[in-house]
DNA sequence: CGGGTTGCGTTCATATTGGTCACCGGCGTG
DNA sequence: CACGCCGGTGACCAATATGAACGCAACCCG
């Protein structure tokens, strides 16, 4: 049983995350926090014995880094995913730099998450069923991460990664919400296809719908990148 | 250039590691220390700017482990490669959970050098040209590098390094991205057979797949290289 | 209050390309 | 010399974005 602590301000998040980390076999949910201090609370009391941490990188009091820098500061060499919201390459050297396993990137689903917790499981058993290493080859093989494609076998019929992908970038950079139209026009798509991929990403609760009244003409529905997906969701 | 200090107690490895860095296009050695006394003098130092520290874990005075741990404490996210004869899983573990990028076994060839910082090289490049990551694939994508090596030395099945050779050539000296059909008409080959190396390279990423859309019909897939670390240096 | 107008949502046929499978020719081997 | 393995090829079926046509939901005007 992997033994797991989430660190989270956002009490909603921290909920669905716990959700997300119950629905894994072999993983268990020791406790969670909403700011650094509780995390050091919850981290140091002797009877924890976390092997993982989920840890936020923005949290209110300290920021998750400087939360990583204590723990490792402290001796302690406690497994780490950041979890954050902030696509900054800077805070991801650094997460990594503090010896975090995995990276995610909020919102996320629970494909992506499952894969990230599973493949960390298999690293685990992987050192620990190894005593000790012989070679350099054995070592490296150790610490190979496996190439992932589980999460194209789950988008529906019709749908590519690549072109989600576009969309969901063209969709989160853009401030205001955007109608298929406005879409198709940035992103070199037709509307037929914009529309497909935005319904996707409502499906998943990766961006919410905003019908446009007022206007003459049948409504238009404009679609809003959404950085917190609801937990009812599962 | 990535800035390297080297920091190993026995004077003659030390002097090894420093010519094999040293062979290396990109690499320069800034200093070397014997122990933790002088290995933190010398990362402290105002205008060394250190990039790596290729970091023997046993040292005279206190162990490289503390180092490590002692140099994230200052908040430093200095990358690392644990350098060690210590052929033990929980030091490995250590070593990691403290960041180190690479774990390298001595005594080693040049050959295994040259792999594990070429690869650390092409990550850092990657970190670099990327200001942001603009989803969880790319954070994937450019975190995979580190540890895993050896992707270009190991050909899969059904592909011939005469082939791979001219399709990278030709795709390198297209200015602009290449489909399939494209490259199979200018290098005599099979749109299928194009399709498969074109398929390959974007696996170990010295291409990127790039649809495109606007005209009817299923999207066409443009492959376009990636300029980073020089390939001919192998 | 109800019919007309206006756009966008939705569906469907179509145009292309992707992916796969069974063959073919060549090279090394017994 | 026959055999077997292996990589490249042609042709097939499946996949996926597009454009146009149709229908619907909200505004507007009489």
């Amino acid at each position: 049983m992997i033994r797991v602590a989430i660190v989270e301000d956002d009490p909603l998040t921290a909920e669905l995350h716990t959700a997300y980390v119950e629905r894994l076999d072999g993983f268990e949910v020791i406790g969670s926090a909403g700011n650094a201090r509780e995390a050091r609370k919850l981290i140091g009391a002797a009877d924890a014995a976390i092997d993982l941490v989920l840890l936020d990188l923005t949290l209110p009091d300290i920021g998750g880094l400087d939360l990583a820098r204590a723990m490792r500061s402290a001796g302690l060499s406690i497994d780490i995913i950041a979890v954050t919201a902030v696509r900054d390459i800077a805070a991801v050297q650094t997460a990594m730099s503090f010896g975090a396993v995995q990276y995610l990137i909020k919102p996320f689903t629970f494909q992506v998450f499952q894969e990230k917790l599973l493949a960390y499981a298999a690293y685990r058993s992987r050192l620990s069923s190894a005593s000790s290493a012989t070679s350099q080859a054995e070592i490296d093989r150790l610490l190979a991460v496996p190439r992932s494609s589980s999460a194209a076998a789950a988008l529906p019929k019709g749908l590519t990664a690549a072109t989600l992908d576009a969309v969901s970038r063209a969709l989160r950079e853009s401030p205001a919400p955007l109608s298929a139209a406005e879409l198709a026009e940035r992103g070199d798509l037709s509307r037929v296809t914009a529309r497909r991929y935005l319904e996707h990403l409502a499906d998943i609760d990766l961006a919410s719908r905003e019908p446009r009244y007022g206007t003459p003409g049948r409504p238009e529905v404009a679609y809003r990148w959404l950085s917190h997906p609801s937990p009812d969701r599962l």
